[in-house]
DNA sequence: CATTGTGAACGGGTTCACAGCA
DNA sequence: TGCTGTGAACCCGTTCACAATG
């Protein structure tokens, strides 16, 4: 039963069920269950069956999911049977790691683009790319038309630059940087800080 | 009022507002309120006295919360006033800059060992590490005593890598592998995904 | 008077348990 | 029989609202 609001809590959860069922179709599984499947990533089975009813029912009872389809469905829920072009801001070595990464490929994304304002980088190559002037940011993304960002820029910069993304019409970005960004409420934004993470691990140790 | 159990949410929340009070310090302030706070990570000021009252009266009615002593507390109750080596595990771009990242300094943390399988790179550098054989990890992490791991290897041996490292006497590891790990409960594991996080932001896209 | 700390009320996400179906 | 989809029960984290206090 598809309802109109799904919890963000929900949403953030079928990425990993997706991860998960790529896993399995490299493995050669056709198939699985909402228990196997759980017990995969530490959920619990009532909880995926639960997660998934928001927006069809696509399993079988008696036989579980088709791994197939259910990689199918999921991709489109999610949005990512289009390749997504991503533009890196920042080319310090996470911007490089970034840019020459090659996991986007079939996942929905594409870096197309990398921006830093270092005119000693300018000019140069990071993977494939050229690296881009910061200050023709704004007219090259929104020409482009790319909505989505990964932000790997000092954080004392982080803010305003976050801010240029937004008048390119960019509405996701990801951040590394370790600051929180103040933007309109319509941008998507997450973070990504291992610090954070560590700190949350420590506190359980010892 | 300090009691037994705490919500993981509540802890995993901490490390934000100690990061926020870092910024604080930084502008040069000295004191703030919950409600500033809360205003500047976007979270509500009532949850963050509530969070911080599992822990103890860090503030004072009508004046706030003393910024240096805030913070001090937070250091404590997160085990980061010590300094945590770490080992961090796979070389490639991303080893790379984890290995040559700043940012630990002064959060609690420090980059202590690198290691790598490739024979071409063992014995090279990485910032001022020099890439140790994995097949020397299980005794070296252990003689060391290091207790956490950041694990950057591909996807295919990641598991077994993982495993190493808990027979080496890590007990929390952040794994950039975009697979689940299966570990015993008594290991911390958290993990960074940009794809995951990417295809949450699509979800709202368009 | 501003702001904390907190019991109580609230709300919403998770788990339960089972009907339904292959 | 095995497993899904789901309403209902449950649980737990968030918000509310206010007494307490520098």
């Amino acid at each position: 039963m598809s309802s109109n609001f799904i919890p963000d809590i929900v949403v953030a959860r079928l990425p990993r069920y997706l991860q998960a069922l790529y896993q399995m179709e490299e493995e050669g599984k056709h198939s699985t269950s909402s228990q196997e499947l759980g017990d995969r990533i530490g959920i619990s089975a009532a909880q995926i069956r639960k997660d998934l009813s928001h927006f069809g029912e696509f399993g079988k009872q008696g036989t579980g999911y088709a791994i197939p389809y259910l990689v199918d469905q999921l991709q489109i829920i999610l949005k990512v049977k289009q390749v997504w072009d991503i533009v890196v801001v920042g080319t310090g070595d996470l911007g490089h790691a970034i840019a020459r990464f090659q996991g986007f490929a079939n996942r929905g994304y594409r870096v197309a683009m990398v921006f830093d304002n270092d005119p000693r980088k300018i000019g140069g190559k990071v993977g494939q790319f050229i690296i881009q002037d910061m200050q023709n940011l704004i007219p090259m993304v929104q020409q482009a038309g790319i909505k989505i960002a990964m932000l790997t820029v000092p954080p004392a910069v982080a803010q305003s630059v976050a801010e240029n993304l937004v008048r390119a019409q960019v509405c996701a970005i990801l951040s590394y940087a370790p600051v929180p960004l103040h933007l309109p409420a319509h941008i998507k934004v997450e973070y990504i800080d291992p610090i954070i993470q560590l700190q949350h691990m420590t506190y359980y140790i010892g």
